[in-house]
DNA sequence: CAGGTTTGCTAAATCGGATTAGCAGTGCGA
DNA sequence: TCGCACTGCTAATCCGATTTAGCAAACCTG
């Protein structure tokens, strides 16, 4: 098939030279090992021309680092959001000259032990176990074994990684502010939660709980109660549709938060059959920016999960894991939160106060 | 960290026998080589109890095979459509041991050439190189170095290599059959291409000319000539939208064709405008199976693109690549076409004859 | 000019397995 | 009873790098 791969023993013996010193070379440990300048670039000259690169399997064996990482998730790659986050961490690895290896769980834990001993028997340098969406997570004990980070996720007990997630709370913040700037302070309506901190659908979704708490801080500090909270087992567009209709049967609304875009969708399909005009006779604003939020007329509002950066922000926290002394204990689970910026698009319209 | 790995060494010392003795029985040649029950049993014991697992990279140093394959595409990651292409590849794989490097090109052509690099380097034992979307591709020198597929792709160029790509020509028949089983028979418009053959988007998109021709095959056998086809520049929904509206002004359509499911979100916008419903008033079916499809209302019947089986394929043509005898260059640039099975939900109504 | 440094490079060991060659011990036939 | 085949296991080598230990030649120095 192909040519046999150059290996550092031609080079050497183009150069005329032992693999000792070719290698001292070639890992720029030449000068500090007195190689003469005559041999040094005879060395590069024969690497160059051979176009040798080192077989990373081998120096894998030899020192232990095989410049690869392992990114585990339960469904990450398949879902356009997440997988952004794949992206992030993919090309920050790659400007660190790293590869990655994914694997997907299914939210099985067995399924999730077998990937992780796949990825040590293949010496990774380390391991991002990442969530679709944000919760918290038993974090398996063969994560011992390498350094690693929890992306999107929290480790359910206490545990000495550290966790990389979205900042809902200062989201929330932010939704409930932008509706606030425009001047409204009446008719606010949440759909997906609230309108009391315990309102959460089940399952625990860490979104929930904290964009549901950045939102009350910001109402309550400007002075404004919500209109009304409406919760829903799962935040998905026939919900959306179900609860705003439910709602404008009995009143008419000035504003919805809607805790993601698949609710907003539902929503703006309800104010559609009651005849109501986005932004103009109700203000939409929401979380996530799922693609079909610049889809949708008029194009939404919403505050972005930044799937991207959470992915970069995931290696560069796992480098530095990396990096740390073995015997240093330090760094117990440090949180690293990741700003969501707004996107702000046609869905509020300014109310004169 | 964690305590040093169990080794071949480890196991045969506490078996009592040699690290050669220990290979033997592990790799399950100790019946061959005449290795006695008892000394197999006191390995296998030994190697249980130790949890003993082979370090693959040394393995992979000495045999040359990694139980690892690359996954290289433009930007696949991050869709989701073609995010299932990921996981189905990642799922045959680990059916049979196997990991998946993945590596994102966007496009850039040095940039594919790294990747592929830093895959040879860590001695991957093939290669599969997908695009998001099918077409035809250049195929880099790099990737004859090694077992390769081309997924979602077609070489530009005659190649050896094998690809596997989705049956476009046959979806296109689908969906004009779907639309003649239910009785409709003029007013059929196409939307993103057509009527001829030659009125295609630029870009050279592998799916618009064979949708086209299915679709044109089909008619034609059925005596039936569509009234209309649109191009446009690129399949988003605001040409489908334009295109959609523009056509209406001009005439009543009974059924619509579209090339995909964006372009089909824009059409229901228009006939929405118009006042017209799907199906009642205008039948609509499309291509690719995107998530929207199933989210708008009516639900969306089209011709799905089966990216988890696409991956699937992949990986199992991949095999047969790799099983193949270096020396046998058998197997000159088979294509592999998969299925694209119609999704029936509810935008088309049958019209009596 | 003997003894100690420096300089500049190389032999050999190592990583963890797979593989090839070979070595004791036993049994059997002539 | 000697030689040969067979049985059952092990020593040694290899994969392709890195790294440690060390060696010859040149250079000082008193």
């Amino acid at each position: 098939m192909s040519p046999r791969r150059v290996t550092l023993a031609d080079v050497a013996k183009t150069a005329g030279v032992s693999p000792t010193t070719a290698s001292l070379v070639l890992s720029g440990r030449g000068r500090e090992l007195r190689i003469s300048q005559d041999v040094e670039q005879r060395v590069l000259k024969a690497a160059a021309e051979l176009q040798y690169r080192p077989n990373i399997v081998s120096v894998g064996l030899r020192t232990g680092t095989t410049r690869t990482i392992g990114f585990i998730s339960d469904t990450v790659a398949t879902t356009r959001l997440a997988g952004d986050m794949i992206k992030g961490a993919l090309e920050a690895a790659r400007e660190r000259g790293f590869m990655l290896f994914i694997g997907e769980t299914e939210g099985d834990a067995e399924l999730e032990r077998l990937l992780l001993q796949a990825m040590h028997d293949r010496q990774v340098d380390g391991i991002i176990l990442a969530s679709m969406y944000t919760r918290t997570i038993k974090v398996p004990k063969a994560m011992a074994a390498a350094p690693a980070v929890l992306l999107n996720a929290l480790p359910k007990q206490p545990s000495p990684l550290p966790s990389v997630v979205p900042d809902e709370i200062e989201a929330g913040r932010v939704a409930a502010r932008a509706l606030l700037d425009a001047g409204h302070r009446e008719g606010i309506h949440l759909i997906g939660a609230g309108p009391a901190r315990r309102n959460l659908p089940a399952g625990g979704s860490v979104a929930a709980v904290e964009r549901l708490i950045g939102i009350r801080e910001v109402l309550a500090e400007a002075g404004v109660k919500p209109a009304g909270g409406h919760v829903c087992p799962d935040w998905q567009p026939e919900y959306g549709l179900a609860l705003t209709r439910a709602l404008l049967e009995k009143e008419r609304p000035q504003a919805l938060i809607c805790f993601n875009d698949r609710l907003a969708l539902g929503a703006y399909q309800a104010l559609d059959d009651f005849g109501l005009k986005v932004p103009g006779d109700v203000s939409v604003v929401s979380f996530d920016d799922h693609p079909i939020a610049s889809w949708m007329r008029p194009q939404l509002t919403t505050v972005a999960l930044p799937h991207y950066e959470l992915g970069r922000k995931a290696v560069d926290v796992l480098f530095t894991e990396i990096g740390r002394d073995r015997e240093d204990d330090g760094g117990q689970g440090e949180v690293h939160r990741v700003p969501m910026p707004i996107r702000v698009r046609e869905s509020i319209a300014s109310r004169s106060a």
